[in-house]
DNA sequence: AATTTCTACAACCATTTGGTTGTACGTTAA
DNA sequence: TTAACGTACAACCAAATGGTTGTAGAAATT
């Protein structure tokens, strides 16, 4: 199965900001662990069960979450691959970082007489 | 060096709210890779100084950033052990993932004769 | 000394966010 | 059939967000 790798700009806000939130990460860790209803998330929350209706909405749209019916009941499941697709934005910061250290390394490492200046990275992207 | 292992809530609310907007998130690619001044990153964008300013603020407080002095210059410098903790906490969020998945996928190598209805998920929590 | 550059910060504004309460509707249970 | 449960959604509100302009100060340039 392939999946989506890339993400706009729009989708990666939605993402972070619905990560912006200690209860809605919450969410996330219960109901990746096991689909629950809308109603039993509420019950563990000192809020409204519209106020955790919200918060799943805003889990939803960014792709963190999806929906099902059962009965009268909507059972909210985690969604893996969203959460994967934002390792992989971070990873590439990773390599960011990575890549410029080892440019520093090298330019350490030269000997004084022979200044790299001409190729200082890989060049990459 | 020890890093930080944990991160409060609110650590991570500034983290993930200062990466969901792409000014932001591009800014940390470009000091990642490199310092900048304030001046330098503003002239890339198509907005004020002092909204470029704010940007700066908001990932520095989140820790994303650092701010050094150079006369009059203040130079932004990516912060990779940030990063780094987000990554953590997604991984966090994989492994639950992962072991509901080998929970379920247990349940359904096990034989049809021992019906495994009294221990649907090894009951967490 | 005067001017320009880079930064800081306050004040303001429109929009979004995160919460509330209230109403309505489909589904299950008595 | 009636009552209770689970959900959806609108309306409202306070606070935060993301932008602006304007003022001021420190550092560099002329």
């Amino acid at each position: 199965m392939v999946v989506e790798i890339d993400l706009s700009d729009a989708e990666v806000d939605r993402i972070f900001r619905a990560l912006a939130d200690a209860t809605r990460r919450d969410i996330v860790e219960r109901v990746l662990t096991g689909e629950q209803s809308v109603s039993a998330l509420a019950d563990r929350y000192d809020m409204s069960f519209a106020a955790v209706q919200k918060h799943v909405a805003v889990l939803e749209r960014a792709g963190l979450v999806t929906k099902h019916h059962r009965g009268r009941e909507r059972l909210v499941r985690g969604n893996p691959d969203t959460i994967r697709r934002v390792q992989h934005l971070l990873d590439r910061y990773e390599r960011l970082w990575r890549a410029r250290i080892d440019a520093l390394d090298a330019l350490l490492a030269a000997p004084p007489s022979t200044p790299p200046a001409t190729t200082p990275v890989p060049e990459q992207e």
